[in-house]
DNA sequence: CCTCATGTTGAGGTAACCTCAGCATATCCC
DNA sequence: GGGATATGCTGAGGTTACCTCAACATGAGG
């Protein structure tokens, strides 16, 4: 113990490191995504979208591992922009099924561009081998 | 294009198993922290203030990566809590020393326990060897 | 048809940030 | 020594991305 502050990096700042860089990626997204005025949050539910087709708002919320409360706000924003739009589920008069517009179709695509550019350059510095071991692990541990 | 899903698994989602294992992490350091009714960025604030003893509120803001403003709120909250106190720079008669009091290194000390515990949790159902890998590549990424 | 579950959303709250302006003090230059 | 300018902190007020709780509509089972 008291071995002092240069020692403890070993397992308690492998968590330190990891907020590092998540501070420092998440930073170069705002980045990236700024040419669409576009939040992260947004961006993430736009690619829901891309992937899924119309989904309800609740499974929305499943995907981003959020509140169904928050989808709708997020979804809000995105109709406002006139990216997505809401429409009646046919099969469940209760619910509602999100959507891309075409607009939104359009700017998700470009942003999902912008969004491997700004990987490339984020983790492209690593060798393709350090990408893989990384991706592996982290796929250990997200769950 | 059009190749689907499938094999989006590349480059972008690298980032984004990158987020899902923070979203995890972050819960798990929440629940962590639970005991002592503290927020995560007051208990890296700890955290400094445990390496460095006093420093000056601009200071603390430095090594949190957060604005002075914000600095001066995260004390006052710690403050409030009875975990850390402001006296006068005697160097400096604007400036402020903000220290842990007795409690605070009672608790930054309990905290960081509970931390290198939790990480232990997260990480340590890794193997060792990936545990050394990933800590190498992501001091690599955090520039 | 009544009860209970489900899907969405309004209202209102929180944590952790931010900027901008103001005040006190320090520092520099003449 | 005295004014211009830089620095350190904090009040006021804003933002983002979440949250919970409760209302309301509809669906489904007994």
């Amino acid at each position: 113990m008291t071995e002092d502050t240069a020692e403890s990096g070993d397992d308690e700042s492998l968590a330190e490191t990891f907020w590092a860089v998540a501070s420092r990626l998440r930073r170069q997204t705002r980045e990236a995504l700024a040419p669409w005025e576009i939040t992260p949050s947004q961006s993430r539910a736009l690619g829901v979208l891309a992937r899924h087709g119309e989904v309800r708002p609740g499974t929305l919320a499943e995907h981003l591992r959020i509140a169904p409360r928050s989808a709708t706000e997020v979804i809000d924003d995105l109709q406002a922009r006139g990216l997505v739009e809401r429409r009646p589920d046919p099969a469940d008069r209760r619910a509602t099924l999100v959507a891309l517009t075409e607009e939104g179709v359009r700017v998700s695509t470009a942003i999902r561009a912008a969004r491997r550019a700004e990987a490339d350059r984020f983790f492209g510095h690593l060798p393709a081998t350090d990408r893989a071991e990384l991706a592996r692990i982290l796929r250990t541990l997200r769950g």
